[in-house]
DNA sequence: TGATCTTGATTTGTACACAACATCTTTAGC
DNA sequence: GCTAAAGATGTTGTGTACAAATCAAGATCA
């Protein structure tokens, strides 16, 4: 696969890798290749390369004559995978850091700005989308690409069911308002860290919010197990 | 993808990453799909599916009109690799340990007395075949399934290679010999860690060996470097 | 002779028809 | 009325023909 092809595929990868983690495409949702087909005016095929790229990746399940389906994932193996993204988010500061250049500085502050006014007018989606594009911003701290795959892995694979227990239907607003608060913590601790070009800070700072992060899932999961008990 | 056609894919999948990470195909070498078809008695789609996924994972290359290359990596994308190895394997230890029974034990031992006999009568096929079984053997030990994927990726990743310097065609006896030797320290202190289920020494060590063992890749391709430059 | 274009062979990428499989609906039998 | 078998419908998996792309060899022309 290359060029053309390749353009085309990557783009619907990374469409449809999007969809599923801000929940478009909802865990259970049961997608149709002849429809994907339609929609990016191609066949069956160049699809059914991306939906294997996505299965391959646990995104996906593919059950023969079924229907392909958004995959969920329980708290056990959630739990594997938040562990290794914790010890992998601090290697962002030593293998292989970049020393931000005045640019990526800016991009940190704005980030900060965008945080700040997302605790004006909080959304969940528009918190989604700003998660995604800080951790992409992240991403650019570091020039070791395999260490840049698998967090980016580790993250879409977290972030989807985060997103859908952080701010889902039960405490929806105070639990937004509430996590919101912490990322804007975390994004002004790391925004100071770039600034002074300290990146080893900044990789254990993330680890630390990463850590905290899941801490606060499996809190609210307790409790929601307590609720559904009494 | 399941049932029947699922237990056919990882079949091939796993007959032809052995066959690119044991050299079997070597990098630069060029399959034909048609005949992949031919010799797994199938047609092409599920032998693309195959390397479709092969390609993902960045041990095969398909251009357009030409084939589908074994790629190669250069000495500075598989220091990103190494890098990367050397951290990962560390968490063996450390993320969910599964205690070794009496067998998996049993099991280290053996893998001891293997090394032994290779020793006496060193080859590099045999020793690849056992690097990659102790690999094996050695994921036993965490329960973390990410991290076993991703180990497994960056280990048949960077073995490929270190296999076709360290016991290439240059230096071939003597550095075979020598690199058989350091193998066996390696599985002897591990196999004794493993023993008195000190875990965490098991990644410690590992994590030494995997260093010390591109440390001995750099310092021979430095070396190839000054001799062709006389 | 040498450079450039053309043609043919080879190989991956795409489209589509059909097979295999799962699920829901209908109907036959009692 | 209920159960179970048969059929209809829908979906992914497979096979195959053809399109698109690359490369090499040979022809053509300066």
């Amino acid at each position: 696969m290359t060029g053309e092809a390749r353009a085309r595929f990557e783009r619907i990868y990374t469409l449809l890798r999007e969809r599923i983690c801000l929940l478009d495409y909802p865990p259970g949702m049961r997608l149709r290749e002849e429809d994907l087909a339609e929609e990016f005016d191609t066949s069956r095929t160049p699809i059914r390369r991306v939906l294997a790229r996505l299965e391959d990746e646990g995104y996906l399940r593919s059950v023969h004559g079924v229907g392909t389906i958004v995959t969920d994932i329980d708290i056990a193996s959630l739990e594997q995978v938040y562990r290794l993204r914790v010890e992998l988010s601090e290697l962002i500061g030593k293998l292989s850091p970049a020393e931000p250049d005045e640019d990526a500085k800016r991009a940190f502050a704005t980030m900060k700005t965008r945080c700040e006014e997302l605790v004006g007018t909080p959304s969940q989606r528009a918190f989604a989308q700003l998660n995604m594009d800080f951790f992409h911003l992240l991403m650019t701290l570091t020039e070791n690409e395999p260490l840049q795959e698998f967090s980016e892995r580790l993250y879409y694979q977290t972030t989807r069911i985060w997103l859908k227990r952080a701010a889902g239907e039960d405490g929806t607003e105070e639990t937004l308002a509430s996590e919101i608060g912490f990322f804007l913590r975390e994004v002004s601790d790391i925004a100071a860290a770039v600034a002074c070009g300290a990146l080893e800070s900044v990789g254990q700072i993330r680890r630390a919010h990463v850590a905290m992060s899941f801490a606060r899932l499996k809190a609210r999961a307790g409790e929601e197990v307590e609720a559904a008990s009494l």
